[in-house]
This record gives structure tokens, sequence and C-alpha cells, in this order.
RNA sequence: AUCCUUUGAGAUCA
């Protein structure tokens, strides 16, 4: 049994996964039952492919073979369902689980908390992270990670640090992860102070800071329009012996950019191609960006066909900011025809980038052509944002159209999108 | 045999 569940393994982690059910049919025939590992690895292999139908059935299979699924069966199903973005199956099957007398461990809710945080459910991440810890799971330093991360995310420091006095309370050593998602938390909600006191903090627990802890630091920085501090930390990195990576270069070019320094912003970007990190689509988006806030679409669009040469593909982010330049300089239809390309290159706009097209049609006086573009975007399945509302009921203020502003505030509603 | 967490780019507003 160990051989074959040793190869069953292996295949499934190649994704040969057809190849690995025949061995569990072979096993069957010549009389030598599949344990649990086996069912667990084969398990595995069928969620990590997303093929929870044939998982759920190995599940129903092994329980008709008198072998009972247990904690790991369960945490790899609910992996499989998170992955898929279908969050709530997995939350279901913990329940499940539970009520089958298998209690969930940390991994269990690491899994779902992880999964509820990247889909933005904030308020379901938060349940679980209460049930973990009102349960005996112990939870691994992981696991608080994982919950001070998105404590920061919804920008409750307070309950962060709580969570990071309480870690230390149970045993568990903060580690580098720790102090990096703390730094960028408190970065994000402006308080630059309190991360430089975790930068001190962490130096004296013996765990010193990586290019990771500066390029937040760095971001924060530029953030709270402190460039030229951001800036400074340059040779801060330099002499703690670490190397400046890709995010690093980005990051302190968009701080160039942001106080206009072009000229800069281009040299840092031939520096760190020189340097052996070659730019990326986002570092080429932020000097797009820059020279659209400089007003020179033209170098924009000029680095723009140099992403192109070096094989780097724009992202629906480097097209919005082009769409919205061309847009606000009068070239709406221009615009509009950029929009076009995007979407016959494969990239799917969204909320933001449909909202800019609005808005460059509103602006220009073309209503009703804006109020096509915002049909469309429902058709195509995606839900207008209060930004999208915002631009049209200011426009049809503005054009003393005050019953269809209060209609559209009635679909708001109807829409769940509460005017801010 | 199961989770693998932290850092960089975009839209409205007097």
């Amino acid at each position: 049994v160990i051989t074959y569940t040793i190869v069953i393994d292996a295949l499934c982690k190649s994704g040969r996964i057809s190849d690995a059910y025949h061995i569990l049919e072979d096993m069957l025939k010549a009389g030598c039952p599949p344990n649990l590992v086996t069912y667990n690895s084969l398990i595995n292999g069928f969620c990590k492919l997303g093929n929870m139908s044939d998982a759920m059935e190995l599940l129903k299979q092994m329980t008709e073979n008198s072998c009972s699924p247990d904690i790991f069966t369960y945490n790899t199903l609910i992996d499989g369902y998170c992955k898929l973005e279908k969050a709530w199956e997995g939350y279901k099957l913990m329940k499940e689980m539970s009520d089958l007398g298998c209690e969930p461990n940390f991994i269990t809710y690491n899994t779902l908390m992880d999964a509820f945080v990247k889909a933005k459910k904030f308020s379901e991440a938060f349940n679980v992270a209460l049930e973990m810890l009102d349960s005996d799971c112990g939870p691994s330093r992981f696991s608080f990670n994982l919950m001070i991360d998105m404590f920061c995310k919804v920008g409750q420091l307070e309950i962060g640090y709580e969570l990071f006095q309480l870690m230390t309370d149970r045993g568990c050593v903060p580690d580098i992860y720790t102090y990096n998602i703390m730094i960028s938390g408190a970065c994000k909600a402006n308080r630059t102070d309190h991360a430089m006191q975790l930068l001190e903090r962490m130096c004296e627990a013996g765990c010193p800071p990586d290019i990771i802890t500066y390029n937040a630091i760095i971001s924060g920085l530029c953030k709270g329009c402190q460039a030229h501090e951001a800036l400074e930390l340059y040779e801060v990195i330099r002499s703690a012996g670490l190397c400046l990576d890709i995010v690093t270069y980005s990051t302190l070019i968009d701080a160039l950019c942001k106080i206009r320094r072009m000229d800069d912003a281009e040299r840092l970007l031939r520096e760190m191609e020189s340097n052996g990190c070659p730019p990326d689509v986002v570092a080429y988006t932020i000097v797009i960006h820059g020279y659209c806030k400089a007003n020179q679409l033209d170098k924009s669009l000029e680095f723009f066909s140099e992403l192109l040469e070096k094989g780097c593909v724009p992202s629906l982010i480097t097209y919005s900011i082009i769409i919205d330049k061309l847009c606000k300089s009068g070239r709406v239809s221009e615009g509009c025809m950029f929009l076009k390309t995007m979407m016959e290159n494969g990239v799917v706009p969204d909320a933001i980038v449909y909202t800019t097209v609005i808005d460059g049609l509103c602006k220009s006086d073309s209503y009703k052509e804006a109020y096509e573009v915002y049909k469309l975007m429902k058709e195509t399945g995606c839900a207008p944002n209060v930004v999208t509302y915002n631009v049209l009921v200011d426009k049809l203020c503005k054009t003393g159209r005050l019953d269809e502003a209060i209609q559209m505030l009635e679909v708001m509603e109807e829409e769940e999108c509460f005017p801010d």
C-alpha cells in the first residue's frame, strides 16, 4: 500500500491525475485496499486541478470502502474550494466536518481566512478568525500573521497590535512576516511613525529588516507625500547590505514621478536595467503614468511602445492610464478606440476603466454615449460602483436633469451601491 | 497526505 501511495502522490503532484487514478483501480483489483493516505493524496490531486466534482466523488467512494475521511481529507477539500474562489463551499464543509465529529484545526481556519481575505470578504474572514480564537486549535504563527494582516488591511491597526501581543503571550514568536505585515499596515494607515518604531523593535528582537520591509516603508513615505525621505532610504538600504529589487526600483520611480522629477525617474528606469533588474509592466506603467501627469502624452506613448518591444504585456492598469489621459486631453474617441484594442487583446475591462471612459464622455458633453457605455458595462456583467454613479449623477445635475439624477440614485439603491 | 502569510502602478468631487 505504501509503495502504491507514494507513486500515486508523485503522479498527482506532477499533474498526471488519470495515471494516478488507474493505479487506484489496480490496487482495488489486486485486492490491496487503499488506505486513508492513498485517498487523501488522490483527492489532493483532483483539488489542485480544480476538479472538485471528482474529488467529492472520491470522498464518497472512500466512505463506501469503509475508510473515513480525516482532518487531512477535509482540509484538502476546503482548500480546493477556496482556490476556486468558492470559500463559502469550503466554509460549509468545515461546518459539516465539525458535525461529523472531525474538529477543524488551525490549517482549516488558515485556509478559509486566507481565501476570504483574498476575496475581500472581510467580515467572513473576521468571523473565521473569531471561531479560531474561540476554539482550542492553537493558532500557529502563520495564523496570527494572516489575522494581523487582515485587520491591517481594513485599517484596524489597533486590533493588529493586540493580536501581536496575544501571539507573544501565547508563545508564538513574531517573525519577519509579522513585522513586515505590521509595518506595511502602519504605512497604509499613514502612520509612518509607528512603522519606524516597529523597524527599531524588530532590530532589537534580532529580526533584521529585509528588502520587503524597506519597500513597505518607502511606499508608505511616498503615499504620505514624503518622497524625499523615501529617496534617502536608498542609501540606508545599500549600507544594510541589501540589494534593491524590482519593487524598490518601481516604488522609487513612482516617488520621483510624484514630485515631477521625470528625468530622474527615467534615469532610474535605465539604471535598474543595467543593474540586472529589467523593468516589468508595473515599472513601465509607473513611468507612463508619470508622463501623463506631466502632460507629456507623447512620452507616455513612447514608453508604451518600448514596453511592447521589450516583450512586456500591458495590463488593465496600463491601458486605463493611457485611456484616461486620452480622454482628458480631448481625444475621447481615441480613448474609446484604445479600450476596444485592449479588449481585442484579451484584457477584460473592470469598473475603473469603464468609469474612466464614461467620465471622458460626460466631460465632452456626450452623456448619451456615456450612458451607452454604462449599459454595456452592465450587460457584460461588470457592476458599476459609486464612482461610476458619481460621474453620471454629476453630469446630470450640472445639466439640470435632476429628475434623471434622482432616478439614478434609485438605481443605485436597487444595486446596493450606496452614495458616498 | 492538507493551509504558505508580508512590499510597487489606474477612474469622480467644489
